[in-house]
This record gives structure tokens, sequence and C-alpha cells, in this order.
DNA sequence: GTCCGGCGAGACGTATCGTCTTGTCGGCCT
DNA sequence: AGGCCGACAAGACGATACGTCTCGCCGGAC
């Protein structure tokens, strides 16, 4: 029943990747299609049926390829992340004792990865089929997201044992303040996503909006 | 060639937003079809297609339609929000005096909106259409979502001339503070929506989390 | 009473779905 | 070296939804 992935062809694979991420790129996901795919490819739809259970699953695994590639060509060691409610790479977040300088650094690489074109078209398909799919969601948000995001839980941590953040904040809520906002505004194109963007946010949920 | 509006007939109308809705909740938007809608209503796909130009335009008149009729039904002047990224009613937001107390209490009034189920599926399903389709996102926000959040703005000016937020903070970044994560954490079913969250983003958005 | 246009119904050709069949080809085991 | 096995490319298949269209029907305006 379970097709051999040792017998699984990697041509193939690569080609349907490529085809996939290009489709969605030029005609948009709904009409990106496992067909065409199919087609661009130079495939048979059975060798996608067999190894995919839909295009989301397809696209998903071409977007974690693709972050895979940019990662290994920009240097350090592979992560998987991108392009969605984070930024921080692999690489932790950098500890230099000055945690809105550091803050602030990520975020702006962050906006940067959102507005990097090459990954916009997937990873906005992916984010769409994850609020109306439960299932694809929770794959999709540990795979892609929460890797990336329990690293400004660990930095924020490491701030309250400095004394930075009162300690009885809670850190998953107070990176909320950060990412979410730019993730919300990327997502529906509410407003500019640029480095001034990043910096208040930091500054606001740092010292509050109130008079200190 | 356009049609003749005043011919409109008033119970289709109904029909087909109930049909829109009560599908939509059922099995899903994606595999809610004009065709469905139209054997639902018991009318005519013609009908369907003279009036509206996509399935999604069809379910956001549905979903206006559901919220005027219950903001009618809970007594005050008519809004049109509802259920998504806002929950501050056409009422307005109070100004007690008390910041914090006010946006608490709106924004837990919002968590109840985005977890009644009778709006879930359907604002979910535009939602994830807005990802995906920049026209249809920039009518959806307009529409629904901005006036709603124009009263936060209004509320937060009030409150900086009232000396509880500084003057130079921009109300519209203070305002995602708030929002977004609510927006966010529903959207991505990325932990429980609940009024302790939305206590704990007002008390940290206003006063910040580092040490006072 | 006549006319006009929206209405319900559904036929039509096209496109994609997911499954299934056919024949080819390359790697592995003997 | 020869034979076998299973993934592969190609595409046929019935089902479904698309969006357009053509029918009568019917109700309000004149």
């Amino acid at each position: 029943m379970a097709p051999d992935s040792t017998r699984r062809s990697a041509k193939s694979r690569r080609a349907i990747y490529d085809a996939a991420l290009a489709l969605v790129g030029e005609v948009g996901y709904p009409k990106t299609t496992i067909e065409g795919i199919a087609a661009r490819a130079g495939v048979g739809k059975q060798t996608i049926y067999r190894w995919w259970s839909s295009k989301a699953e397809v696209l998903m695994e071409a977007f974690v390829d693709l972050s895979a590639q940019a990662a290994e060509a920009a240097g350090g060691a592979a992560d998987g992340d991108a392009a969605h409610g984070d930024g921080a790479g692999g690489d932790g977040i950098p500890d230099t004792g000055d945690l809105e300088a550091d803050l602030k650094a990520v975020l702006r690489a962050t906006v940067d990865e959102l507005n990097d074109p090459r990954y916009e078209a997937p990873a906005r398909a992916l984010a769409a089929e994850g609020v109306g799919n439960p299932a694809f969601a929770e794959e999709f948000v540990a795979t892609l997201l929460m890797p990336s995001l329990e690293l400004y839980v660990k930095r924020l941590r490491a701030a309250q044992d400095a004394g930075q953040v009162r300690a009885e904040v809670d850190p998953y809520i107070a990176r909320d303040l950060f990412v979410s906002p730019l993730a919300q505004r990327w997502l529906q194109r509410t407003g500019p996503l640029d480095h001034t963007y990043a910096d208040r946010l930091v500054e606001y949920a740092l010292h509050g909006i109130a008079p200190r």
C-alpha cells in the first residue's frame, strides 16, 4: 500500500517543487492546479497523488525546501523557517545585553523577509489555507512558525533574568505584542511594512504607551 | 446591460443569504459552491450570477446582513461590524476616564464575538479569501473592519488629550498592539482566546514589559 | 390587457478533480 | 548477465462545478 520511498525519484520531486512555486507566483494559489503542476513539471499526476495528499501539502514542502536552500546559501546551519511570523533564523536572536536593539534588529530582518517577493505568493497561500483548514494550520504553525517564534520567548526569558523585563510578565504574550502586528499588517495589507513600524512596535511594547 | 435593481426579488436575496451562511457552516467554504447555494435557496443560478461576481461577494453581503440583523436585535442603531478584528460595535468605545478599564471591556467583548460559533465559519472564510485576494481584502477591510478599528484610534486620542497616553505615540500603531494579537490568535488558533489574554494585552501595552 | 424584465429550471461545453490503466525504464538481487 | 519489481510519464475515465445560455412563467408598471 505505502509506496517505497527508497525508490523515489529526486528529479521528479525537484521538478514538482519548482513547478508548484512558479505556478503559485504566476497564476495565484486558487488557480494553481495539480494537473497544472504535473504538466509543468513533466510528471504524471499519479506521481503527485502518490506522495502528497493535497496541493497545500505540495506547496508547503516546496516552501520548506526553498527556505532550506536559502538558509544553506546564506551560510550557517539550515533552519527551515523564513518568511512568516518571525524572521529569527535558525541562528537564534542575538543577545548583546541591549534588549531593545536586539529586538529591533530581528524585527527589521523579519520585515525584510516578509517583503521579499520570492516568498510572498507561496507564504500567503499557506497562510490562507491555514485560516480555513485547522488540520493544515496545525502542521503549518508547528513546522514553519513555532521553531522561530520560540526563540523570542527564549530571548525574553534571558531579559527577565537580566532584570530588563519584569519577572511576572508572560513571555509568550509579550512576544505576541511584537510579532502579531507585523503578521497582521502583512496579511491584511493594512499599511506599509517597514523598519519604522518595527521600531515603534518594540518601543511601545517595551515601555508602554502611557506616561512613564 | 445592468440589471434593474428596482425589480429585484427580496425573497430570493434572503434565501440566498441564508443558504450561503448555512452551507459555509455545514460543509466549509471551499466546498460551498454557487450551484449548491442556488439549489439550497431554490433559486436559479443566473439569479446569483446576475447580482454577484463571486461566492466571496455573496458571502460577504450575507455576513454584513447577518451582522446588521444582530445589531438591530441588540438594540441601538445598526452598525455593520461584528466578529473580526474589533468588537467595538457602532456604539463607540466607552470613555469613563479609566483608559485601562475601557480597553479591557471592549477587548473582552471582541473576544466573545470572535468565539461566537454563529460567526466563526463565515468570518474565517472571508479572512481566508482576503489573504489571497488583494481586491477583496480591500473591500473587506474597508467595509467590515475599518469603521470599528477607527473607534480605537478615537478613544486613544481622547486619552492623549487627557494625558493618559504620551502625546508622541502614534495611535494607529498603539491600536495594533491591542487588536492584532487577538486577531492573530484567532486566525491561527495558536492558543486560547479568553478574557485573561485580553487583559494582559492591555496591561502590557499600556505600561510596557520593562521595569517601570 | 399588454409589455418588460427578473425569476426558476436546467441544458450546454469546458476544466479540474481523483482514480485507474498501460507501457517504459532503471536499480537491485540473484 | 538476466529477470523482477515498482516508480514513473502519459492519459483515459466518470464525476462535479464552472459560467453562459435559453426557455417559459409570472408580477408589477403603464
